[in-house]
DNA sequence: GTTGATTTAATAATTATTTAATAAATGCTT
DNA sequence: AAGCATTTATTAAATAATTATTAAATCAAC
């Protein structure tokens, strides 16, 4: 679940802003002033902030300027005249989006959906997705099942993980180090050799000819990927 | 020099934009309608798109769309009408920001830098640039995937990484020595010769007349240097 | 305890990299 | 301009590294 920061002196509109969000399914979290906004924003736990430009102690512009040199998040400025948008965008602040106030609730709920999601296009940190359909396949991650061209296969515990993650993010490799780490955790003790047998064995479960692989390619020297 | 697509069939207003932006350093294409548009933006050789939403052909809405598919480039729609943009957020096509007609030149010019400047900021680290491309040469270093004009080659480890990384550093010279170092690590025990003929298989593969490099060249007695 | 999943380990198959030897090209000296 | 020294290109063979496969051992769930 995404995590959202509202930093706003004006208690009526940051509760406002917050129960649209949390129903459309964020955690939100509020700051009331520049100090507390500028202290959580550093802390790199939000997802997206919205910063208002007119903030006791600290004001946005400054709050704004200081997270955007430590940390990528996007963030939404929200002032209440349109006129001053010009100037803050003259002042390349970094600020990703502009939205005057009065707004409507859903306007801005649109926004941040949009800003996340193009961050996460950039980015790669990817929600889970539900189903993922690709060629013949269809991965359902909520039952956990796989069908090829309508016929289900039953895949162990790793051996879905490892289509499901591969199939998240197709086209990219990962060796097999970083597929280690993805899938059991990074502390875990044990050899990347496991994850050439589960891709043996899952080819041998989903690919028609498993001598020449239609989903997962190998990528001689870098590791696997999953082919778009 | 950024390089910006506008997609307008309204000449007047396409060249108003394009004067604005080459004033301001960025080297601007323009395409009349959405069928062209479409065939040159997704060629991927733009570091911005500028998209009128009533276009002939082909409408904006899936021209966006469909380059989003394929590209991460940053897209600028422009629409008549103030109350389309709620809609188009809607649709979630992907746009990265929304403009209406009329609007000041100037406000175009700041979204167009406030947006190359993001971008940048996410993925154009020069450290690890997600693809380079360069004249009919596409590297894509996420996939370890090379296309010379659009037509794939399949390069080695040390293929790869010797030709990502000259292309990381154009014009640039660098000795046999060095790039072993580079690439080998400097504790590396070997001969610079094993340089050589990486370059030699390299050239084989994504020159088209091997005698006469197109994009790598040999600077007699101090390297290889990858022309820009 | 039995079953099935996972990991380890050993070996085979495949592919990449390096070495080495020779040819060709370039620059320098006279 | 000819000849020599140096650097780069080319090629093939030898070596090294990576991945695939298989079977057996270990582990975990029921």
């Amino acid at each position: 679940m995404k995590q959202i920061l509202i930093v706003e002196d004006e208690k009526i509109i940051a509760e406002l802003e917050r129960d649209y969000l949390e129903a459309h399914g964020y955690k939100v979290e509020i700051a009331a002033d520049g100090d507390s906004g500028l202290k959580l924003g550093m802390s790199g736990e939000y997802d997206l902030i919205i910063l208002d430009l007119m903030l006791p102690r600290i004001n946005g512009f400054d709050v704004c300027r200081q997270i955007r040199e430590k940390h990528n998040v996007p963030i939404l400025m929200v002032t209440a005249k349109k006129e001053d948008i010009d100037v803050i965008r003259g002042l390349g602040l970094g600020a990703d989006d502009y939205i005057t106030k009065p707004f409507k609730p859903g306007e801005l709920v649109a926004r941040v959906k949009a800003h996340l999601a193009r961050y996460e296009r950039l980015i790669g940190t990817k929600e889970n997705k539900e189903q993922i359909r690709i060629h013949g396949l269809l991965i359902d991650y909520g039952a956990r099942r796989v069908f090829v061209h309508d016929q289900e296969v039953i895949l162990t515990t790793k051996e879905f993980d490892l289509l499901y993650f591969l199939a998240l993010n197709p086209n990219r490799v990962f060796s097999k180090d970083q597929l280690f780490e993805k899938l059991w955790g990074m502390d875990a003790l044990g050899d990347a050799q496991t994850v050439t047998v589960h891709i043996r064995k899952l080819r041998e479960k989903i690919e028609i000819d498993a001598s020449k692989s239609q989903y997962i390619e190998t990528v001689w020297g870098a590791g696997y990927r999953f082919r778009l």
